[in-house]
DNA sequence: TCTGAAAGCCTTTCCCG
DNA sequence: CGGGAAAGGCTTTCAGA
């Protein structure tokens, strides 16, 4: 990866509408090579999948709730199921193992705390938890779905932008 | 918004580069309708965006590490800069208002710990916290932008899947 | 590897139930 | 609103350097 398919990736973070032929204007290509390098992109799976981004508020999904989970000690199938149970919930859209005194985070999104009792209801009907905290989030500031680029190691030639 | 904007919904959540005359075939409809069906979703703003979501370990971001934030109470101006100095770091990708005992939550992603290190210095020199404490996410279960749709409020007369 | 042009497929429009 | 068919635009392939 070279510092033309970094700009690539960029575009594509931002939006992945644009024509090829466009992409490749941007980067100073013309469209063949550029087709083939997103191509190459899409093969190698640095690129993994092309989604469309609903707004939360649209579909009735405006709340966040942060869950900090604490796991009584348990075998590594207990930790193996404990991961594919909580990963079925659709609300469960982000679910991080820890370092720390919180062994497991969950980001949930509901419509509203009523609907985030229920969910928590079938949870912990589904497994046993030893400690469970849930945060919620006041306004979403940010989000988005483009990564920092600027850490990518391009191959040597490439030191510019 | 009926139960087909709601498969339509379902399908780019997961795939936005299904032809339109695929959508179409899954959700039991013609092109043209399926067809205007996502423009008006465009339109609307359901569909916010058709993004390109990479894979972290390929671009070299691999850790996440979540910022617990309380800052000292300030005025209103004083919180608007709080909130765009931070969103312009490209490392947060997620940024939060929180309810309890956390004012912020973010989410940031950097290579390694050392990168997380050198980021906090220079968000802590761009603007004043009273306390900062950051937790690191060991593994990441499960990662996914597309929100549950289950709790989407159709029009009168569609109450069926 | 890049370029330019040709072929094929999708998107988008038009017009009719 | 939904459907079929035509026009226009992009993607994808192919030949040449």
């Amino acid at each position: 990866m070279d510092r033309l398919d970094k700009k690539i990736l960029r575009l594509l973070q931002e939006d992945s509408t644009l024509a090829v032929a466009d992409v490749a204007k941007r980067v100073g290509l013309s469209t063949t090579p550029c087709w083939r390098r997103i191509q190459k992109l899409e093969e190698e799976g640095v690129i993994r999948r092309r989604v469309a981004v609903l707004d939360p508020t649209k579909i009735n999904a405006r709340v966040t709730v942060f869950v900090s989970v604490r796991t009584a000690t348990h075998s590594v199938e207990w930790l193996k199921r404990f991961s594919e149970v909580v990963s079925e919930f659709d609300e469960v859209v982000e679910f991080y193992r820890m370092s720390g005194d919180v062994d497991y985070l969950l980001r949930v999104v509901v419509p509203d705390i009523a609907a985030y009792d229920a969910f928590y209801k079938r949870l912990i009907a589904r497994i046993e938890i030893r400690d469970v905290s849930s945060s919620f989030a006041m306004e979403q500031i940010k989000y988005t779905t483009e990564l920092p680029l600027d850490y990518m190691i391009l191959e040597k030639g490439d030191r510019d932008a």
